[in-house]
DNA sequence: CAAACAACCTTTTTT
DNA sequence: AGGTTGTTTG
């Protein structure tokens, strides 16, 4: 697409001095705090242009973003800047990177570089079966974390570099006398995913840190190559990712980490947004700079969301102010459940789309995606169409994780434990057997007879030479990729058929994961995106995007912005989750939750806090409206009071 | 050792 | 409302 030709920048016209103070800046580190709706993407896509227009090679810019998408979206703005192209700016998440570098340089580690990407999920099954073998008469199950706690706790112990004791005692005190063998199967399982050639999340990261760290001729190449580092949403990086940067910038210190200390929301995953109040530590010199005119909200808006985030106790001091003095005041509202809200929702959105405000320009936002249910429902029965956002992830469900094991398979002969969860399908064959044969086909590769795997035969020999004829038609075809996922979705629909009643859904999800790869012509690429940038699961298609309403967990709406933000369910058991009563870390986590909310709204707020909720153990119960918005003085709000 | 069934509990949020 | 875990049966 060739965009109008670039005319020369008048910066100091398009940016405020904050602004441009920030993307002029020389050399360096360079913290910029910036509130929401400040213009941060708008700072950061000049910065690249004004880079560029300085002479700087776009090749050694390195963007790193939330998501590739965020990333691609700022470098296609920037290209509209400057001329030629900008298509060299390296730009993804820390993982990515992490991932790209590891490809390259795994072999200095000692890893195969063909090593497969595990998601959490395929973290917990490997947990799993660690924790089962593990077990014996003398280990009690029950009172031993699941896989899914010890996936978590360990993780979260590499994130925040710390003991895995002590984030076993930090979030699960109750299962501290565990920690001898939770240790000794987080040991197992780097162990573990060596032998079936695996990486998890964690691992991008730490294998990047030790690689830069222990082979200096690679991180001498690699940070003398990115001349210029930007980081977006610093506030949500965690300790590894910090270190990460800190080798990325070794060669030049030329970083410019751009965030907001109270939009900080992911420290469920070891984000910390000490992070970013200590970034001048680490990065010595550093020159920060605050963005606090804020050009998205009304005035009535900011009222409201300033409220909300000065009775946190973080941070950067800051004062978001705007020029915007009109518009309407945010409105809150106490249906009398959920139903009357789904109606209330339904009823706001027809009066916009009346007052032709376009569909698109409406976000319902909620706390998590389960919370959307009833809404969804209400929406389908009034034919308002909707994307959504967050929640359960399409690569996640069982059924595309079993045609991907097809292909992990193909691209990583050692991962047993997708060549288990392959034969674990079959009829007859269960984990015991499954985990058998995967051992042997790792180890001696795919025999081209089965018998060889089970000499004595047995009832289910054809349907194992069945599956292990796919697999290796799959490695030796040269068949467009889309091809080969067919080829896999016609051996797994009988399975799918046998199994789940709403099999007609799951086919359709596996077709939409065959178009999906039209757009790859290498399988490793595929894969690699699926486990890092998973695709959204609006099976619509984009076009519809446009004409949609789109509904959005709070974390997935990050860095975004709509004319109407109708924030649903903030009441007392939703927002502040009931998980996060304990700490009061995480109750503050809620509370900056509730502000990224809030602040993603331009003219209208509308925030609705049922009277009551369902419980499935409590039944119908009464509820007040979040905490935090009860602590908003009433006279910012028209509407309904809160009592 | 696998399958079928019942209980259960989980359920923030995502790379 | 879903998958997961435990129990029983074959």
């Amino acid at each position: 697409m060739k965009s109008a030709l670039p005319h020369s920048i008048d910066y100091s016209r398009d940016l405020n001095p904050a602004q441009l103070e920030a993307v002029t800046a020389s050399g360096g580190p360079v913290l910029v705090i910036a509130g929401a709706g400040s213009g941060k993407t708008r700072t950061i896509v000049y910065r690249v242009a004004w880079l560029v227009e300085q002479g700087v090679d776009p090749s050694s810019i390195l963007l790193l973003t939330f998501t590739r998408k965020a990333a691609e979206e700022m470098l296609s703005r920037a290209a509209m800047l400057v001329e030629g192209s900008l298509a060299q700016v390296s730009g993804g998440t820390f993982h990515s990177t992490g991932n790209l570098l590891l490809r390259r340089h795994a072999g200095r580690l000692g890893f195969e570089t063909s090593f497969s990407i595990m998601d959490q999920s395929d973290s917990i099954d490997a947990y799993e079966h660690l924790r089962k073998s593990l077990a014996g008469p003398v280990t009690d199950l029950k009172s031993f974390p699941r896989a899914r706690t010890i996936a978590e706790v360990v993780s979260r112990a590499k994130g925040t570099q710390t003991s895995v004791q002590d984030s076993l005692e930090y979030r699960y005190p109750h299962f501290a006398h565990a920690a001898g063998l939770v240790e000794k199967i987080a040991g197992e399982y780097d162990g573990y995913k060596r032998l079936n050639n695996l990486m998890d999340y964690d691992d991008l990261l730490l294998h990047t840190i030790r690689l830069l760290e222990e082979h200096d001729d690679v991180r001498a190449d690699v940070s003398a190559k990115w001349q210029h580092i930007l980081v977006d949403e610093y506030q949500d990086t965690n300790r590894l990712q910090a270190r990460m940067l800190v080798l990325l910038a070794s060669d030049n210190g030329n970083v410019m980490a751009v965030g907001d200390d109270s939009q900080s929301i992911y420290a469920f995953r070891g984000a910390d947004f000490h992070n970013i109040m200590e970034f001048p530590e680490l990065f010595p010199g550093t020159r920060i700079i605050k963005l606090e005119e804020n050009y998205r909200s009304t005035a009535p808006i900011l009222a409201v969301t300033n409220s909300i985030i000065e009775r946190a106790s973080v941070g950067y001091p800051k004062r978001l102010y705007t020029r915007q003095g009109g518009g309407p005041l945010p409105l809150a509202a106490r249906p009398m459940d959920e139903r009357q809200q789904s109606r209330f929702v339904v009823q706001c959105v027809k009066e916009l789309t009346d007052h032709d405000i376009p569909i698109r320009e409406v976000a319902v936002l909620f706390r998590a995606g389960y919370h959307s249910f009833d809404l969804e429902t209400e929406l389908a029965r009034n034919s308002i169409p909707f994307v959504k956002f967050g929640g359960f992830k399409f690569v996640e469900s069982v059924h595309i994780k079993d045609v991907l094991a097809h292909l992990r398979v193909t691209a990583n002969p050692a991962d047993r434990l997708s060549w288990t969860r392959i034969l674990k399908l079959l009829p007859g064959v269960g984990v015991k057997t499954a985990m058998k044969l995967a051992d042997r086909i790792a180890g001696d590769g795919i025999p081209s007879d089965a018998g060889e795997l089970l000499p004595r035969g047995g009832k289910y020999l054809q349907e194992i030479q069945k599956v292990l004829d796919l697999v290796r038609h799959l490695k030796e075809s040269d068949e467009s990729l889309a091809n080969k996922v067919d080829r896999v979705n016609q051996y797994y629909y009988p399975h799918l058929m046998e199994n789940y009643d709403n099999y007609p859904k799951r086919m359709k999800d596996l077709e939409h994961l065959a178009d999906l790869t039209v757009r790859y012509r290498s399988l490793n690429r595929f894969l690699n995106d699926m486990a890092l940038e998973p695709p959204d699961q609006d099976r619509t298609g984009s076009d519809q995007r446009s004409t949609s309403l789109v509904l959005s967990t709070i974390h997935s709406a990050k860095g975004l912005e709509w004319q109407t933000v109708i924030l649903i369910w903030a009441a007392e058991g939703r927002i502040p989750s009931p998980m996060a009563l304990d700490s009061p870390d995480e109750l503050e986590e809620e509370r900056r939750l509730l502000y990224v909310a809030a602040t993603r709204a331009k003219h209208n707020l509308v925030i609705l806090s049922p009277r009551t909720m369902m419980d499935r153990t409590r039944g119908i119960s009464q509820v007040r409206a979040s905490r935090f918005v009860e602590e908003i003085p009433q006279e910012y709000f028209r509407g309904l009071s809160f009592d």
